[in-house]
RNA sequence: GGCCCGGUAGCUCAGCUGGAUAGAGCAUCAGCCUUCUAAGCUGAGGGUCAUUGGUUCGAAUCCAAUCCGGGUCACCA
């Protein structure tokens, strides 16, 4: 058990014994002595002085007291400052931690604890390559899976593919119209960014074609929208023009159109007023949405939605294309995968999945959950819960995107018989994944309880810009990868301290090191803040980063290769301030991996990682390993050295990041 | 507009189940390689913890309001 639960079951029997009252942990707090004052644990008295009746002075004393007599391998002192109870390990007790597990390379890890996990992450379109947003995605999914490993729970590591729609269509028309048969081979491209050209490319037309409708519309001339679409355009153009007569609006774009072109002060001026700025911002969401229904008139997306129902028929030729298509994108993202560390228990594809649910829906119907409307189609109405309704299942009986991941998310309780299932989808959908949660409590599916989103910030560019696949401003996987290991590359050579290595052994050590980097810069942030990444800019390799943490793993290694252990020899029972905070800091381990496992955040590993890391760098700094004053110094900086090293080296795996041994 | 998330040093982030003088990295400045890897170490400067009010012995942390930024409220996924 470790330092911390110890001291806190000693201080609550304490307590007890001491005022023959019931005390638990939420009576009082434990935390770590500040390093300005002597102890290691500090008891936080104020909140026990009602309870116990006495002054903290009075209190620390009883409590101090009782502590070092009934606990002298916990406690060798205390002192009083204030209303803090600092309390000293002895040294002894570091000793025999160290002594314990410092050759102990699964030290920190729990055993089975019987339960199981599904973590589903990735999940990818096939349209299109992987970007750096999913790259957050499919290390954060694997890290969390792998710290519920340590933990203690089974994990199953799953992916939904989302293998069919408009989307994949789109890439396919554009191969239709303008691929000339071109193929991964022929053109030397690989599969997935193949096909992500022709999405591409499939915008760009969209785009062109919903520019002309604009001008001819105009031009007075709508024959190309159906009634729907004349009316809804008709409608926000109602709504647009009454915005734009709006005083607070007019008011300042005529000013506006009044000023020169050099008057750039007066014009942020006007333009940063707040009536002015919100207006345009609904004006700018108006035009949005006409564009988008413009979008939704063309030839072109005509012949996608055929496709798509041609594909729902089973037409062969579509349904060849798309075989061949997704195929390419497949053995395309397998390339990346593997070059990431993705790896899978279970992969769903969409094109399987997309009718489940309707079952349930079916159910839901009958018991009143759902409602039908009078066009036929089903709903559920969320508004007393504080949301809205929810369509669950179109007009035509089709199925949208929640009735599936209904459907799914009884598929893999069934399957798997997990106990917990957590989805790893970025913020955007944190209202759809509420939804489908509470849903699922509606129907009273027995695990809708057990579906957790674990949600995550975007990675946006610089000014809050996003990334967008058909808008072409995307961080490409495989190039940020390799530019990763080019600046690892350039580094090294700087260095020249590999010069002996062959080249196998070199272009290992630069992705070891460049993905490295990447994945601990995504890591080591809070899953739900927004990372923002400068394209401009380098991933650092120094401070707190994981070359930093690589290298003194490296340091370590270099320094045990020429100074072996000595299993027999007597340790020395006192420690210098920096041996003892490696050990103190390394003793946390398991508590870490246990938060982390807890709040399913990776991000609390890289920081004590990093913070080890950087322990161990000042005590190396200071303190001669291999010319210790004495043999037992030297061995015990060796052991200390080596269990730095193995927590490095486990913490590290938990994120996904591999470390060297010389770099 | 409703709901959700965020606002901490010039920049990027910790700290948020209330506790001692708010911490790191980058950047800036000053030192440190004849001894185990200087991708390093030591030190300095840098803060109205968005604002205001409240709860408390004690608030960056909890509550309320306000301001700013983002997400979402699709018969897209």
């Amino acid at each position: 058990m470790s330092l911390i639960y110890n001291i806190q079951s000693s201080v609550i029997k304490s307590l007890s014994s001491l005022f023959g009252q019931e005390f638990t942990e939420s009576d009082f707090q434990i935390n770590q002595t500040k390093p300005e004052f002597e102890g290691d644990y500090t008891v936080v008295l104020f909140s026990l002085l009602k309870k116990t009746g006495k002054a903290p002075q009075a209190l620390g004393e009883e409590l101090g007291n009782y502590l070092v007599a009934e606990y002298p391998g916990l406690f060798e002192k205390y002192n009083i400052i204030k209303g803090f109870l600092n309390l000293a390990v002895p040294d002894s007790y570091w000793l025999e931690l160290l002594n314990t597990y410092y050759d102990n390379l699964s030290f920190g890890r729990q055993a089975a604890n019987g339960r199981k996990v599904m973590v589903e992450y990735s999940s990818p379109n096939t349209n299109k390559p992987l970007h750096l947003g999913h790259l957050r995605n499919n290390f954060l999914g694997w890290s969390v899976a792998e710290i519920l490993k340590a933990q203690g729970f089974e994990v199953l590591k799953s992916s939904i593919v989302n293998d069919r729609g408009m989307h994949i269509c789109k890439s396919m028309i554009a191969w239709e119209k303008w691929g000339n048969g071109e193929t991964p081979e022929s053109s030397g491209k690989k599969g997935d960014h193949l096909v992500g050209d022709f999405y591409v490319m499939f915008e760009n037309e969209l785009r062109r074609q919903a520019a002309e409708l604009k001008v001819r519309e105009d031009a007075g001339d709508i024959s190309h929208y159906d009634e729907a679409q004349q009316h809804k355009l008709i409608e926000l153009q109602q709504h647009r023009n009454k915005l734009l007569e709006d005083k607070g609006y007019s008011a300042v774009a005529e000013n506006l159109a009044q000023l020169d072109a050099g008057a750039h002060k007066e014009r942020q001026e006007l333009e940063s007023r707040k009536e002015y700025k919100i207006i345009k911002e609904k004006i700018a969401k108006i035009d949005a949405e006409m564009m988008e229904t413009r979008r939704g008139a063309t030839p072109i997306m005509a012949e996608v939605k055929q496709m798509l129902i041609d594909w729902e028929a089973g037409k062969p030729e579509v349904i060849d294309l798309w075989k061949m298509m997704n195929g390419w994108v497949y053995k395309g993202m397998d390339v990346t995968y593997k070059l990431i560390g993705s790896d899978f228990d279970k992969t769903y594809y969409e094109s399987n999945t997309y009718l489940l649910g309707k079952d349930i829906v079916q159910e839901g119907l009958e018991k009143g959950i759902f409602f039908r409307k009078p066009d036929s189609s089903v709903w559920i109405d969320l508004t007393a819960d504080g949301l809205d309704e929810k369509l669950v299942l179109r007009k035509d009986g089709t199925s949208v995107y929640i009735t599936q991941d209904i459907g799914l998310a009884r598929q893999k309780h069934d399957e798997y018989n997990i106990d917990k299932s957590i989805y790893v989808i970025g913020n955007e959908q944190n209202y759809h994944m509420k939804v489908l949660r509470l849903i699922c409590q509606k129907l009273g599916l027995s695990y809708a309880d057990d579906i957790y989103h674990l949600s995550y910030g975007m990675v946006e560019l610089p000014e809050g810009a996003k990334m967008k696949s058909r808008e072409g401003t995307v961080v490409d996987a495989d190039d940020i990868v390799a530019e990763m290991e080019r600046e690892a590359q350039a580094k090294t050579e700087e260095l020249g301290k590999v010069k002996d290595f062959t080249p196998g052994e070199l272009a290992e050590l630069y992705h070891i090191i460049g993905l490295g980097a990447l994945k601990f810069f995504l890591l080591r942030v809070d899953p739900k803040n927004t990372i923002e990444f400068d394209p401009t800019k380098t991933i650092d390799f120094v401070g707190f980063t994981a070359p930093f943490i690589q290298y003194n793993y490296a340091r370590i290694k270099s320094v045990l290769r020429k100074n072996e252990l000595q299993k027999n020899i007597h340790l020395p029972l006192d420690f210098l301030p920096l041996e003892k905070e490696l050990i103190a800091s390394i003793e946390k381990y398991p508590v870490i991996i246990r938060q982390a496992s807890e709040e399913l955040n990776p991000s609390a590993i890289a920081l004590y990682i990093y913070d080890i890391a950087k322990t161990f760098s000042s005590f190396f700094a200071e303190h001669s390993i291999a010319n210790a004053e004495t043999a037992e110094k030297r061995e015990l900086r060796l052991r200390i050295s080596t269990m730095t090293a193995n927590v490095i080296k486990s913490g590290m795996r938990l994120l996904g990041i591999d470390v060297p041994e010389r770099m």
